[in-house]
DNA sequence: TGTCTATGTAAGTCATGACTTACGAAGATG
DNA sequence: CATCTTCGTAAGTCATGACTTACATAGACA
């Protein structure tokens, strides 16, 4: 459930594929796997993996188990972003000083 | 160069401790290297993985090369996020909303 | 020019993890 | 109860990639 669990859930295609699927609202196992070039047990355990990661959640519906997008992982993720960005930006802007301070300084 | 590569660059535990490093301040390969426990010519391949994300930048400095954190593949990352973010928070509420329902909805 | 420093690249090793098939458990349905 | 559907798990295979050592290149400096 920490955001590093996120990132690596979120590396692999396949489950950035399971994620785009449940977009358009929560699905079964079945129904997801259907769309995917992968078996539906493989689906299953991407499953496992984004559920320890807080990204999706999964709710018993009698024979089946629909599974939707949830926002705890993907907003720990944001904030992770959020300070990289920061200091992303800075680094950035005292580059800028430094190319303006060097055209400036002849000689 | 795509929120893709970004993604696969963040997944791996080295590669954020690099980036780690690089917040303080642009840094060479040698000074990076030395606060890891791996060695030199790893820093090295992994600084060329997060080149091509667009997360670091390169900038020659007589003899050595200065490596800094770049915004530029950091936000396309936030803003596959931020996208997925809405949908999260969208079945979220459609969740909550169900419940409200089945609530009110007795036998 | 000769040498030292700083770095990138090549080749090979080894662990991680994504996938498969086979199987077992739980609920619906006749 | 018997069966079908839906799903998770176990075990095993195989490719990817992270790491190492060895080597080659480019700039600083005597």
């Amino acid at each position: 459930m920490t955001y590093e669990d996120a990132i690596s859930a979120l590396a692999d295609p396949t489950r950035r594929a399971i994620l785009d699927r449940l977009r358009a609202g929560p699905a079964a196992v079945g129904a997801v796997a259907e769309g995917l070039p992968v078996s539906r047990p493989a689906v299953s355990q991407h499953l496992r993996v984004l559920s320890d990661a807080g990204l999706v959640t999964m709710t018993p519906a009698g024979n089946h188990r629909l599974y939707s997008l949830a926002p705890t992982g993907i907003d720990s993720l944001r904030h992770y972003l959020d300070s990289l960005w920061d200091d992303a930006l800075a680094a950035f802007q005292r580059a800028t000083e430094e190319k303006a301070k060097q055209k400036g300084k002849k000689t």
